[in-house]
DNA sequence: GTCCCTGCAAACAATTTGCAACCCT
DNA sequence: AGGGTTGCAAATTGTTTGCAGGGAC
């Protein structure tokens, strides 16, 4: 595990009121190493360095880092919850809705003026999170390889 | 339940090659009666039109209408699935993180440049869709009461 | 008559909770 | 020392599946 990253969480746990423990650091560095993991992915990942990690208890921390700020939820259709660490680079995803890989996205253009709205129904909204689907190259190419195939 | 749309749906359930029943109408007008409806809500509203409707067979149904293009599927955090009538109109939504009521968003500004980036690590882009996240007008009533009281 | 669709019960998956022991501060 | 955290097991919640009977076409 990164020494120099495990100092940066520690002050950040700190920061926010919580303790700094082995379990903690664990899932975070998880959470690092595998963006957009499920809560079962991260806890596989977080007992190599903590290995009495129990899932319970990885839901409890991704729970209650998330409401700290230092982890961001995504929710997919048809997928468990997954997580990885907030850097506030308010980033969206896109998924390929054949293979249902997750890419970043970073929504260059246009961006300001469609994700915030001045008023929608009175609502003042703070964030937006945008998910995009469609179809990533692996199984654009797969498929096109498929019809030529057929057209013989 | 209303004999026109009733019609209309008859005839989307036959057009995606589905069999029209009282319980497929039943989940159709309750999702149409209760937009952004829980299956658990869609299952006990379309029991007014079909009593026997079982909570596994709502779940069946919410699902291959869904996979029919004729409902569309919502998934926000920490709530079971939602789901509403597909209309076309593509327009996006707003939870108040607050009180959890959803609103629905048109997005009038900004739409396509940001909805369709041509390019995303060679994905091709299908569609998009926004969640937005904020504060309705009655949470930000009570709050701003709130503060006023506790100025005193 | 055929086969899709439904009802029911049971299985399953993801997440939460209760409580005693633990260990960070 | 004190209270936030953890581990474990059990409970909950949301959803899926298997199978027999029933209804749409």
């Amino acid at each position: 595990m990164d020494t120099q990253l495990e100092e940066i969480w520690s002050a950040a746990l700190r920061h926010a009121g919580r303790r700094v423990t082995r379990q903690r650091l664990a899932v975070m560095a998880a959470a690092t190493a595998h963006p957009h993991g499920t809560t079962d992915a991260l806890h596989t990942a977080a007992q190599q360095a903590a290995p009495e990690l129990a899932l319970a208890t990885t839901h409890t921390i991704v729970n209650d880092l998330t409401a700290a700020g230092l982890l961001r939820r995504i929710d997919l259709p048809h997928s468990p919850a997954r997580y990885e660490a907030e850097l506030g680079d308010n980033h969206h995803h896109a998924q390929c809705i054949r293979c249902g890989r997750i890419e970043d996205v970073t929504c260059a253009v246009g961006h300001a003026p469609c994700l915030t709205p001045s008023d929608s129904h009175g609502m003042r909204i703070l964030v937006a999170e945008v998910l995009y689907r469609g179809i990533c190259a692996q199984c654009a190419a797969a498929e096109a390889d498929q019809t030529t195939h057929n057209q013989n």
